[in-house]
DNA sequence: TTAAACTTTGCAATAGTGTTGCACTAACTT
DNA sequence: AAGTTAGTGCAACACTATTGCAAAGTTTAA
């Protein structure tokens, strides 16, 4: 994806773009994978933690980006498709590969319905699914 | 729960029933929900994290408790169902109330079956639901 | 075009969680 | 009772997430 897009779509969503702020959504794009914090901050050594921090919680509050827990330790942050506001009907499963560590949206399989018990509402959820990815095996 | 009980719990899992693990069986299945290492902390203020946390390790690796990462930065445990090996068949959808801070298992929502696509291996998974709970609503 | 106002960034510091090594003590074995 | 093993407490540490503050950059408005 190219900076110019990266601009208009970080605009579309109000969210002045950035130098930090075009590269941060750039690696995590074409990394098409879930990246954590430390993830990015190695990929470009000179970029401040706290930086690259602000932009991802930006990015989420726009929902540019969703965040999945992954059980792996960090957070991991991955980019959200084009009309996707984070909702219950955004929802997806993840895929935690326990053998490279690598977080995958399965945006092809939607979080399935689940009835609650009486009382309980239903605001958003994670589905993370544990198990070795066809790289790995 | 009382002591006797406990202890033969333990013991039928293969973990010597010391005072401190005893303890810390007793919190975590009289409470009714999951606890983090900071809440046993809490609750008894003698005890050494570490001693709690080893406890924590020993009871999972022995299918006594299972954990749940909830989102809420901090990894919470709960007691396992008598035949529980945590394997597919016992995992169990977790609620997490946004409001309260409490992790509920839901063992009567067994986690929903997923069809992953080719290649891909299904060793675990974590269902958390977010929400409000009867008791905050 | 310059000053004021606001935003973003980098730096440093901090809190919290999870984890380990080591020494001491308790418990079990023979 | 002596030796071996297991459990506990203490201290230290790594790592993630997060914040306050000051400097730099950008936008606005006179």
């Amino acid at each position: 994806m190219d900076n110019n897009e990266i601009e208009k779509k970080l605009e579309s969503k109000n969210v002045k773009p950035t130098a930090m702020r075009t590269l941060v959504y750039k690696t995590l794009t074409d990394s098409g994978k879930a990246l954590s914090l430390a993830d990015l901050e190695q990929r470009f050594e000179k970029v401040e933690r706290s930086t690259i921090f602000r932009a991802l919680k930006t990015f989420e509050d726009n929902f540019i980006v969703h965040s999945v827990d992954d059980g792996s330790g960090s957070v991991k942050y991955a980019v959200c498709d084009e009309d996707c506001t984070c909702n219950i009907h955004d929802l997806h499963v993840h895929f935690y590969c326990t053998r490279c560590g690598r977080t995958r949206c399965m945006k092809e399989l939607p979080i399935p319905n689940i009835k609650l018990p009486e009382g309980y509402t239903y605001d958003n959820a994670q589905f993370i699914i544990n198990g070795v990815c066809p790289r790995c095996d």
